[in-house]
DNA sequence: GGCGGGTTTGTTACAGTGTATCACCGCAGC
DNA sequence: GCTGCGGTGATACACTGTAACAAACCCGCC
């Protein structure tokens, strides 16, 4: 079962994430600083992946410029506590769906029509990747799966139309 | 089972490698030039994963410059060619090992304290993706799995040592 | 041998991604 | 007030990758 019904959805979700970005920096003891809620709101919003120089623009505003470097900070922060996710084959990045325990085996499904990124994930896949490494003698620290193809939306639109 | 025993047997093959790369390209009617066998040698020959300008920098000499965009040319080629393989999370590229079709679950396990990259594949791990796949209603076209942490030989040495 | 067409390579320039560094600001605590 | 600290702004830079065009090469064909 994935965890949610796709990117309306996740969209539909802004407000709570912001919540739950607030709460959990609450809890420890950490600033949700103006531009860290404005990183994080647009990452949100985006419904597709962002790449920081996406966001720093869409920040921007004539007068008000926001740098690609205070994104990136603001981007590491999130990251470190969770709130959003890198997606290495594309640079971009997107807003955790759901908590999860850093190093946890979330899967990323990347849909190359859309753009949109969902989570997935599942005791069966984490176990089948557990053995593997545990058989190939390796300890791991970090995982990254991510897999491009076409999400059942698209699919289904292009099957229709 | 993973297909391999660690760096060193993968170190040990390079002229296998070099040598598999040849007739791939003389089954596919393609060419294996000049170039493209150095940038071969150099990623087969590194004992870890090899930047794009790390290679130029490896191929020029005092005299004969090898500009980076040669060596993106050569390692398209060779990827397509399923030769090498590129490392998204460490923007690196690596000799592959061993056969497999384009797109087969295979896993980068990514040593953090030596650099080095193994690959392991297993059937346990491709259904459990397969099945996630399935459940989340999305059809995979390509995967990316890497997974850093400490291969059993650099963990061996750090107890011992 | 010369010609034409495809592929490979060289070269330059540039776009995109990410980091280092330093200065400044705001604020808590003394 | 002073100091220390985390966050931000700003500039510069390093690293990664691609576009565009010209030159060299290869190979079949006349």
């Amino acid at each position: 079962m994935h965890r949610h019904e796709g990117h309306d959805a996740c969209q539909a979700g802004v407000g709570d994430m912001l919540a739950r970005a607030e709460s959990v920096c609450r809890e420890r003891g950490l600033q949700f600083t103006p531009l860290r809620r404005e990183v994080m709101e647009a990452v949100a919003e985006a419904g597709k992946a962002q790449g920081a120089y996406d966001i720093a623009e869409t920040l921007s505003a004539p007068g008000k410029r926001v740098a690609p470097v205070s994104v990136y900070r603001a981007l590491d922060f999130l990251m470190q506590q969770g709130l959003v996710h890198r997606i290495a084959s594309r640079n971009a990045f997107i807003p955790c769906a759901h908590g999860h325990a850093p190093g946890e085996g979330v899967v990323f499904l990347i849909c190359r029509s859309c753009g949109g990124v969902d989570e997935a994930s599942s005791e069966e896949l984490e176990d089948g990747l557990d053995r593997t490494l545990k058989r190939a003698g390796f300890t791991p620290a970090h995982s990254i799966l991510e897999v491009e193809g076409d999400c059942g939306a698209c699919r289904g639109r292009q099957e229709a139309g």
